[in-house]
DNA sequence: AACAAAACTGACTGAGCACTCAGTTAACAA
DNA sequence: TTGTTAACTGAGTGCTCAGTCAGTTTTGTT
């Protein structure tokens, strides 16, 4: 693997195990094993290097929930809305350094006055609440989930799945075993209560 | 006020506004109009003062859940949990600096390695929990809750609201549209469906 | 082999930081 | 008034940090 990307991936931990503020470039080369001035050569600053984790956050997440879409189908869109959040869980799993980087507050600080930073931020926020906007759209399409506004339901069930993953970073709870919980409650949220039959 | 609560207050502010490491004590004497010294004459040291933070919170955040039980009452169960969404999302607008405060991870990762700290988190989020607790508690007892881990509930639908006060936090997207909706799915979530009658 | 360009190095710099301390001022009691 | 303690000051200290740059090594081309 080249220097740069090994730069990269290092960075990407070390970011988001200490913060933004708190890693140092030094600390950065030691780990990757190159001189601090290579970083610079590859990176023209700090700041450069986290939107450069953040671009490929951003390539590397659209292209996992494209294929996501393309790779399952399922019988309903209640059916996909409770997969879609095994999913997510799994995703976070498979990228847990850039979830925690995703939920520290620097990125969203960067967004207030750096506009490439906000339009990464719009963009992996936009893919990840898509996907359950489509389940819901899906299931209101063939009738599992209840008529109401597809974006903001979705927003809604989003942030209610990533406050548990919170909480695990957090270390202050195990929010591990409400997953079945937060699959009925999700299932909740959508489900149709109108009789399919009578209806004006 | 004496001295040392303005430097609280302000600092309260400043690490919320910017950040544990980013926020300077040169900063923060220049805005409490005191001299450097005078900081650490009253605090120790940078995290002592934070520290001191945190018990305030948690001191005043006790005192004002313990109020709002004991001046309201309500018909159901179902009821107090609406009302006690609002009530949350009032407070977290009546104590912004330190929701944002509590909202980043600085006090999490000095919860790993110091008891204090975890001590006052532990106590912060207890009591915020406790609160939806209660009222789902209720709510079984007179049948407008159904039955569940009321703990798990509670765990559940904070996380829900407190996920949307971050949304609105990270200014990427105006979640404050989403109150209506957020309330009809936690009635949602906790809904009775069970019919009263028939049952073993 | 000779050359050029790209990749890499690490000692150095200046700025910013938390914290100190010797000294000053304010508050209060005898 | 005198003495004592508490509150306050700000220049100074040693450290860490992001970023630089003159120079070296590696890579690729002719």
């Amino acid at each position: 693997m080249s220097k740069k990307r090994e730069i990269l991936q290092a960075a990407t931990k070390l970011l988001a195990m200490k913060g933004y503020k708190e890693a140092s470039m030094a600390e950065l080369a030691k780990i990757t094993g190159v001189a601090q001035g290579t970083i610079f050569y590859h990176y023209n600053n700090k700041e450069a290097l986290f939107l450069s984790i953040l671009e490929a956050f951003k390539k590397d997440i659209i292209s996992e929930f494209t294929r996501y879409r393309h790779e399952h189908h399922f019988q309903s869109g209640l059916d996909m809305l409770q997969d879609v959040i095994g999913f997510y869980l799994h995703m976070v799993g498979m990228m847990e350094d850039r979830f925690m980087l995703l939920h520290r507050h620097h990125a969203y600080e960067l967004a207030r006055v750096n506009p490439t930073c906000r339009a990464y931020l719009e963009a992996i926020y936009n893919c990840l609440i898509d996907i359950f906007e489509q389940a819901i759209l899906a299931g209101q399409k063939d009738g599992t989930i209840r008529t109401a506004p597809a974006r903001h339901i979705a927003m809604i069930v989003f942030s209610m799945v990533d406050g548990l993953v919170r909480f695990n970073t957090y270390n202050l709870y195990d929010a591990g075993v409400l997953y079945e919980e937060l699959v009925l409650c999700c299932r909740a949220i959508v489900q149709n209560n109108a009789t399919p039959s009578t209806r004006s």
